[in-house]
DNA sequence: ATGGTAGCACGGCTA
């Protein structure tokens, strides 16, 4: 079973990116983030008459994350739990049946967290996007705890918006000082992958210089300057089932492209 | 220090 998650920034602008993706690359799975669409206005039926059930969680104008799938999703389940009042659209989770068992597929846009506001002692200001960021990360730990807790192995993808290590970037220097790579949000990542889960591409050797996301501005990809922040991370269960990831790098140089590519992972469910 | 690009939606925010 072939399973990816791509940022596509924007589904009304990327529908033609997305389905030319979808016809060479034929996934059965597909985790969407950034959306930017209400449920209502997601182009459904497109995706419906290419033989993917749609599964949405949409706001209106940001974020909003998607599952497309040609195998049956049971159970699904919008926003991630730990704070009821939270009204951006950034957790989708289901459950998918193979041959050999269950999988609970979670789909996250992780929140970017600039500007990094800090008080005098350096801590996030409260209300601030930053503290935003660690707070739904502290919750995103709590459900991968809990999903270690099940019987069913578990997938957790999407926009992470961490880089993990320097050699993530191609100049980490630049990136310094930002949410994406502040010890404190790197700190916070290590912990839920610490908690018992594997990195898919990090598993399947992927070579230096993998990134998955250059900036629209400045010319970063024809400087290759990239950054590794679309993630798959295993449950124990899950890793077992790992047959080979990769990411479409090639998809960045389409037309209309994404600023992120997709990323995959192909598991024997 | 700023602005560079893109999307949604039509002003300004988000990234």
């Amino acid at each position: 079973m072939k399973i990816a998650t791509y940022n596509i920034n924007g589904i009304k602008a990327r529908l033609q990116t997305v389905t030319d993706w979808l016809a060479e690359t034929t996934p059965d799975i597909v985790l969407m983030q950034e959306i930017k669409s209400l449920d209502e206005t997601f182009p459904r039926e497109h995706f419906e008459d290419l033989g993917y059930q749609v599964e949405t969680h949409g706001q209106k104008g940001f974020n909003g994350v998607a599952i497309l799938s040609r195998v049956p999703l049971e159970d699904v389940s919008r926003g991630l739990p730990g704070d009821n009042d939270d009204p951006q659209a950034r957790w989708i989770e289901a459950t998918v049946i193979g041959k050999q068992g269950a999988l609970r597929l979670c789909n996250l846009y992780l929140p970017n967290g600039n500007p990094v506001e800090l008080d005098a002692a350096g801590e996030p200001v409260a209300g601030g996007k930053y503290a935003y960021k660690l707070a739904w990360m502290a919750r995103l730990k709590a459900r991968a705890a809990a999903l270690l807790e099940t019987e069913m192995p578990a997938l957790i993808a999407g926009d992470y918006n961490i880089i993990p290590q320097a050699e993530d970037a191609k100049n980490p220097e630049k990136w310094r000082d930002d949410a994406l790579f502040l010890p404190r949000s790197r700190r916070a990542y290590r912990e839920i992958v610490a908690l018992g889960y594997t990195d898919a591409l990090e598993a399947s050797g992927m070579p230096p210089e993998t990134f998955t996301f250059w900036d629209f501005q400045r010319g970063a990809y024809d400087k290759n300057d990239g950054i590794r922040i679309d993630h798959v991370l295993l449950s124990p269960g899950a890793a077992d089932m790992l047959e080979d990831a990769g990411v479409d790098a090639w998809a960045r140089g389409r037309a209309k492209p994404s600023d992120h590519v997709p990323v995959w992972v192909e598991l024997d469910v």
